[in-house]
DNA sequence: TACATAAAGGACTGATTTAGTCTGGTATTA
DNA sequence: TAATACCAGACTAAATCAGTCCTTTATGTA
């Protein structure tokens, strides 16, 4: 279906918000969950992912939040989606941790290289978009 | 997690298939099938799925089956993949069925008008690619 | 020190989607 | 008339996704 998860989308969002708000200090969960009515839970789960990945930084109790780490115009949505998404590759056998072994087809359907070049441009997409051009 | 769904996998092996014996006649659902080690079932309700989207022509009974309808390189991978899948739409928001109403985010996330931009541009991957060119 | 705030993290459930199967039908050819 | 092969739709099981709940940890403030 081609589609981001709820919690890309999520991710997007919560990354707009700061940097909209990056000048004044700390974002928190409950802050942009009812700001743009996203389920205060899964946007803090997801706002931990961010974390993980370098891409915000947290400060907990009161008056903490989060923040992202680095200017706008240098955190690509593909660094956002990675930060919460388990795979993006269109077709199963391109994923990292997937063998030859593991495919049926490996000796038959022979697609996946030419998909690996569709692959590469769908990537370029995403690497080359960054979160300030979506302000 | 924006990946290809199984069915347009297949449907793109089974495309394939086609234009590489397109001269000789028909291919059935059973020799892809089995040539791919794809289910016969499976295989079969794609087939029909590219007949009622026009890329391919099928022949009932003895000595039938399916055949491109036109030559390889004039049939995109986003002809192939909207005959078999039913959204192609990176947020739900964006799909053609889906009005203002049915998003709660419509008046707040501003994330959709700059989505569309990278979905254009994804589309366009998938319409720029041919069949001709994963043979 | 006590308390309120807010992130961290894991377990769990329900809903949705996907992949695959089964069944019965229709058209065509030998 | 029998075999072949497409057509069509209902159905099931497995996987994934979205969302919730709950407990813990860290930090600033009264
Ligand atoms: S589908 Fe896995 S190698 Fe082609
Ligand atoms: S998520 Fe639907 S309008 Fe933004």
């Amino acid at each position: 279906m081609l589609k981001l998860s709820k919690k890309a989308e999520y991710a997007l969002m919560a990354a707009k918000y700061m940097a909209l708000k990056n000048h004044s200090g700390f974002s928190t969960a409950k802050e942009i969950s009812e700001s743009y009515q996203i389920p205060y839970q899964l946007v803090a789960k997801v706002l931990q992912n961010l974390v993980k990945s370098d891409i915000a930084i947290s400060a907990k109790g009161v008056n903490g939040g989060f923040s992202l780490s680095r200017k706008a115009n240098t955190i690509s949505l593909i660094d956002i989606i990675r930060a919460v998404e388990t795979d993006f590759k269109i077709v199963d056998c391109m994923q990292v941790n997937s063998s030859s072994a593991d495919c049926v087809h490996f000796d038959c359907c022979k697609i996946k290289d030419p998909l690996a070049e569709v692959q590469r441009k769908i990537d370029k997409v995403f690497t080359e978009t960054t979160i300030a051009q979506i302000l």
